[in-house]
DNA sequence: GATATGTTTGTGTTAAAACATATATACTAA
DNA sequence: TTAGTATATATGTTTTAACACAAACATATC
């Protein structure tokens, strides 16, 4: 059906169109991915530290703990204490333990941390751009309905 | 837009529906593969290695060269050569090496290799399952459209 | 045929992920 | 209050991935 996957998996024949979509959302991702990492890799942080970057962002003074920047990421990962760990010892992200609950020790973003993400939201945009040159936007909320119901099962 | 997506990330807004539709593919692709992940788990197997599995399965007497697998893959690996030992050393794949290019090593699928990937299967059908149940094939088809123009442009 | 260039693979080293476990704190119910 | 259970984070260890480099071979060019 699809001639782009075939080319990319180099790959004539698949099981179902079910199969092939599955194998499209696979090969998407990984494109996608591979693009947000090397722009970040030119700014010295991985795609996850990345992630955790951004959703500290998302809540600048207070910050988040552990368990809540889990569930909040793209990916879990089940290592963030070293993955903040690396954040802190760049000055990208500070610790500091909750008062309420001593068990919880809550990560905020620092002004270095946001200066970072402002340097790279420029080559994020520009992927976004792409995006949006090859898709209308009632393709984008199409695709959006599609996928929802692909993973909404699934957690 | 979608609840679904709000609901996993905890995020009630989003820049743009272009970008939430990307949020959505990696988030899809992180829940297919960590479904396949913890399918291959349960037989000693990582996703990358299921993934070379399958792609050796798919040419099975002759196998294929390290470079020919790279580009097949769903996420090409830097490290197949160490991925291959591995698998070597449980008996699932064999390498010999090419009288036409002596540069050459080729990987080929062993029996015990290929009843491995017949008896995860099942585990793999029964995801397809879901999925199926809730796309329609049109849909599905509508789906590989649109994610190829996502990445069409992107290698 | 000799040299240069490009490919393919393998290895050594470093960094990060995966997994299990330990420690501290909170919550619940007798 | 106290015991028991659940939750949150951190740490120790092992495995795997990432990166750079080196060696072997093929191909093209002079």
């Amino acid at each position: 059906m699809g001639k782009i996957l075939s080319k990319r998996l180099k790959q004539t024949k698949f099981e179902s169109v079910e199969q092939e979509a599955i194998l499209n959302i696979l090969v998407a991702s990984s494109h996608l991915r591979s693009n947000v990492e090397s722009a970040c890799s030119k700014f010295g942080i991985s795609l996850s530290q990345f992630n955790v970057l951004r959703i500290l962002n998302g809540k600048y003074p207070e910050g988040y703990p552990r368990c809540d920047i889990i569930s909040r990421m793209i990916e879990p990962a089940p290592d963030v204490t070293r993955l903040i760990d690396r954040l802190i010892k760049e000055n990208l992200v500070e610790r500091y333990s909750s008062v309420e609950d001593r068990r919880l020790s809550l990560a905020r973003i620092t002004k270095k941390g946001q200066s970072l993400l402002l340097k790279i939201k420029p080559q994020i945009d520009s992927l976004n751009q792409i995006i949006s040159n090859n898709l209308s936007k009632p393709e984008s909320k199409q695709l959006t309905i599609l996928l929802e119901k692909v993973y909404a099962k699934l957690f």
